[in-house]
DNA sequence: GCCAACGTTGGC
DNA sequence: GCCAACGTTGGC
């Protein structure tokens, strides 16, 4: 099983309505990288679900509910999107700060390659980070 | 194939 | 609101 951090803004789309919802196709990703890392994502793989902008935190786990398949929202048919199902929220969001702060962390993509969306982790960082957050 | 210009994202 | 980082585009 891979560990992996998604990102959202929180106005557009918030761990708490991933909550309501029960899950959500995780769609609109254009990034080369990013897409290469989303064709690797598998059904049962968790997922830290990060809020950037407002938050700049570590909210939520998830895991990945169905691995990648051809966006629907890309005209060309060639981007890829996974579907993510919530898991629990975090007690305490684990803040970009504490990212940076935290030498186990402060190498991850997050830290170093902020603009990307979907990042690996290691299962360490994966477990710290699940730590930070009060689980 | 190179590189300058431009657009987007996200932290501050 | 600004700026840094990075990706994409288009002229040559």
């Amino acid at each position: 099983m891979r560990h992996w951090l998604v990102k959202s803004e929180p106005t557009v789309y918030s761990f708490a309505r991933l909550r309501e919802e029960g899950g959500t196709r995780w769609d609109g990703i254009r990034n080369a990288q990013a897409r290469i890392w989303l064709g690797e994502m598998k059904r049962g793989d968790r997922v830290l679900f990060y809020h950037s902008q407002t938050d700049k935190a570590v909210v939520g786990e998830a895991e990945v509910a169905k691995e990648a398949y051809p966006d629907p929202t890309a005209d060309d048919g060639k981007w890829l999107c996974v579907d993510l199902a919530p898991v629990r929220a975090l007690p305490t969001p684990v803040t970009l700060g504490q990212f940076r702060d935290e030498p186990l962390l402060a190498g991850t993509y997050l830290v170093k390659q902020g603009r990307l969306s979907v990042v690996p982790l290691s299962p360490e960082q994966y477990a710290r980070v699940i730590q930070l957050g009060g689980l």
